[in-house]
Parts: C-alpha cells; structure tokens; sequence
DNA sequence: TCTTTAAATGCAACTATGTCGCAATAAATG
DNA sequence: CATTTATTGCGACATAGTTGCATTTAAAGA
C-alpha cells in the first residue's frame, strides 16, 4: 500500500520532529485543530508500522509516539526506558540501551520500559 | 479507612495466591461469577493502595495484578520485568531485579518494565 | 444478642482511549 | 484532465476502567 503526502501526516511529522518527547495522540489533537480524531490515529498507526516511530505504551496505559532516530531500516531496536512525569506528563527517553536475557523459550518481541515520577522541571 | 473482610475479597486474594502470574480483571470475573465488575475493580485498587499487590500495565494497556511476595511493609520494590505472551496473555515475572540510574533531578516512583512476545508454552 | 456505624457491594451511568465501516475527498500517476 | 485508490471525516462501536447512589453487611460496642 503506497503511501501518499498529505498536509495531515506532514503537520504529525513536524509534530513528532519538533517535540523531542515522546507525544501522546491528546497533545498531536491540540495542535492540530480541525483534524479528525481518527484520523490522527490513523496517521500514527501507518507512522508505526513503517517503523518511523515507536510506540511506548505509558503506565498510564495511554499510547506515546516518537520518531525512531537511531533505528537502521532492518535492525530496529529500543530497548531503552522512558520517563513518564505524573506532574507535566512528558514522556522522554532514557538513553540508555538495556539488554535482557530472556529466560529459555521465550521470544521477546516488543520492550516497553517505563519509569513514572517526577522529572527534573516539575521537581525544582 | 479500616477494611473489611469480605467473602469477595477473600476469593480474590485467593484467586492472586493461586496465580503464579500476574492477573487480569477479565480473567478474576471469569472466575467469580455472579460478582459486579466494578466490586472487583475496588478490590484490586484497594488491595493495591494497601500495598498486597503490584500493579502492572501490560503494552496491551490492560491492567495486571500480582501478589507482593519479596516487598516490605517499608520498601516497596519490584524492579523487574514482566513478560507477556501475545498469545496466551499469561504474564509473568521475569526475577532479575533492574538498577537504573535515573538522571539528576528525576524521581522515581514507579517501575513498569514490560516485554512482549511469545511465551516458552506457545512457543513450543 | 441487638444496635449502630460505615465499609463494601450491585447496578447503572459515565469517561476515556482507541478502532472500524463507509461514503466523500484528494494525492499520485499518466 | 481523467483514473485510481489512499486518506479523511463522521458516526458508531469496543473495551477498560471509574463513579454516584441506594442497599447490604462486616465489625465493633452496648
Ligand atoms: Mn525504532
Ligand atoms: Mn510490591
Ligand atoms: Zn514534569
Ligand atoms: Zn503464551
């Protein structure tokens, strides 16, 4: 299914570029007054299985978006923890990759790491 | 607020002690028919707000509960990871325990680490 | 045991997040 | 410009979880 250009998925992307957290479906629908609800999804799914982005799944059980930036076209790895703030609610990646020994037999396939609490602006 | 001992929430303890993994609302209904969805809801917030239980969000965005079984009264951790099967929704505890470094400024408060992928039963 | 108190329950209504079917719109291609 | 079909808007739907309120019932005391 070729994608096309619309003005919709160019204004998410600049979205997702220009915010260097994580951005939830909520914050993309601020901005972008006027678009559909759906249709937001719609552009972050096709986003994710294209694997321009990640899709973090919060502790707030609420889905978060950013831009894959270090992922290659075929080794696609995150494995790295993200910082959901109770207070402002950003979502950030910790850099730090985090390597897992599964037990025998199992097979990861998605890691979704999440630390909630408070982040360094909303604490001072 | 003093709690009560309920036949419910008796049958829901013995439900999670039963349980080895962590467990869904959905599959304790199946187990306690004829009690209110929401009654069981207000058991395992209640449970958890009281500290006997983890409460852990799967990447499905559903709502896991699990005995505390190494976790003081004082010190309430559970580093780990869990893993769930996207085929049998089982969700277990991966035992290591994860230390991380959160970066100055940022307070913890609540550690959600969840892998996804096919399970050693499934798999097999 | 009887009475009192408030925690727990059942039920219905509600919120929130996300998905889907379908007709209308609009990119892309020639 | 005409054709094709991906994308959109809209409404309906699904699911997970919460909340208000009247009723029930565990627990503490008389
Ligand atoms: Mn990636
Ligand atoms: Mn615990
Ligand atoms: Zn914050
Ligand atoms: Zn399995």
């Amino acid at each position: 299914m070729k994608r096309r250009n619309t003005k919709n998925s160019q204004e998410v992307l600049e979205i997702l570029q220009k915010e260097e957290a994580a951005v939830s479906h909520e914050k993309i629908m601020a901005q972008l007054e006027g678009v559909d609800r759906a249709t937001i999804y719609r552009i972050l799914n096709r986003f994710h299985e294209d694997g321009k982005v990640h899709k973090i799944v919060g502790d707030d059980g609420k889905q978060y978006f950013a831009l894959c930036l270090n992922c290659g076209e075929s080794k696609h790895v995150h494995n790295h923890f993200h910082f959901r703030c109770v207070q402002c609610n950003e979502v950030v990646c910790l850099d730090k990759e985090i390597s897992l020994q599964m037990p025998e037999g199992y097979i990861a396939e998605n890691f979704n790491g999440v630390i909630s609490g408070v982040c360094k602006k909303c604490n001072s």
